[in-house]
DNA sequence: GTCTATAGTCGGATAGAC
DNA sequence: GTCTATCCGACTATAGAC
């Protein structure tokens, strides 16, 4: 970010965000050309120069606006979670109980169709060939793992940082990706038309179920 | 496919299947170019046109190739699965190992590095925007959940072609996809470099465990 | 800060020789 | 069937007026 981060009128840097941000998640990153999406946002090429560099540039704002916001919705949830898990005398069912939260919570932020529906697209492109941007994306996911793995550790009984209780942890997240990564497919066959508030509630409750049934059935 | 798909000479036609299948995973369709793929292919560009059509030919003619190959290597296993699994006299047991074989097999299936590595990023492409290739992905990833969701309905006593059912065979599948779809992020996790058959071997010990978790502890 | 104009490159598609 | 040569539109990036 050496580029001018300040600037006098705020509103074409936004709107040129705003635009991008729909245009980069459901056509990627190559399907767009930097000329539409200055006129998408009413502005022109030089605008993107100005605010962002180039086009890469405006793609790291992108993710990095996405990844801030994901990240303020859910660190407080997380925090709480954390320290309702650390107390000494916390239950067994309380620690199961936290981590079907967890999922369930990060569901409902992924599902729900808010700013940015199909970043899913995004995220896959920065798994297969790594940018610039892939540490911010990294860091969100980190959140919710490191938020998951050291409350199964404890449940399990195995070190946070072990193998097998970091595979669990990207298992039960992997749960609620697969329906935005596969969401055409997934609509399908369940016979969904969308994914709306009723069918993100019944996700969630299988979600719960499931969690609670590894969990449960691990730790004995 | 209108275009001429017999040829004397299928060598070139194979070789630019080849390195198309190869440069559409990594880079996206929109990330190469006819002239690249041409090059890469040692021939010209009229070679696409002559053989495929045009570039979008090329596309589905490649999505069309790894879904064969996908589908004639599950094909057969599946359907040992299930003519196993329809015996009248099946137990519970069984049943829930013939579980545990599909998704660790599948997940075996997905993540050796053989063709076509990277080509979940053409699978999330097709489901964020669907094209004409995208019944043919579809029609894959109907044969494994048509292989998974019978078995699951007998176990938990509900119909195959139930919500909840279909959920729960789309989340396991996902427990496994999600190693492809956000495959670095999986890595740096875990702390793992490659996903070679060590760890393949290992992420299928917990697969299989969390399967057997779900489908015995709601089976209750 | 915002614009127009333009440079330079590369995209896919095609015509026609062999 | 395979090649060369070429068209034309779209791309990103930039220079410079206002």
């Amino acid at each position: 970010m050496a580029k001018p981060e300040q600037s006098g009128t705020v509103l074409t840097r936004d709107k040129l965000l705003e635009v991008a941000i729909d245009a980069f998640a459901n056509a990627g990153y190559e399907g767009v050309g930097t000329r539409e999406l200055a006129e998408r946002a009413g502005t022109n090429l030089s605008a993107i120069r100005y605010h962002f560099g180039d086009k890469e540039g405006l793609y790291r704002a992108v993710i990095q606006h996405i990844s801030q916001g994901v990240q303020d919705r859910m660190s407080p949830f997380i925090e709480r979670i954390r320290s309702r898990t650390e107390r000494p005398n916390v239950t067994r069912e309380e620690l199961i109980d936290s981590v079907c939260q967890l999922i369930t919570g990060f569901a409902s932020q992924l599902l729900a169709s808010g700013v940015g529906d199909n970043w899913a697209r995004l995220v896959v492109r920065e798994q297969i060939k790594p940018t610039k941007a892939f540490d911010v994306m990294y860091s969100v996911f980190r959140l919710l793992l490191d938020g998951i793995a050291p409350i199964v550790a404890k449940i399990v009984g195995q070190p946070p940082d072990s193998e097998e209780v970091r595979i669990c942890a990207m298992t039960l997240v992997g749960q609620a990706l697969v329906f935005r990564t596969h969401r055409a497919t997934a609509l399908k066959f369940i016979g969904w038309n969308t994914l709306g508030p009723k069918q993100i509630s019944e996700l969630q409750t299988v979600l719960s179920k499931q969690c609670r049934a590894i969990l449960t059935f691990r730790s004995r």
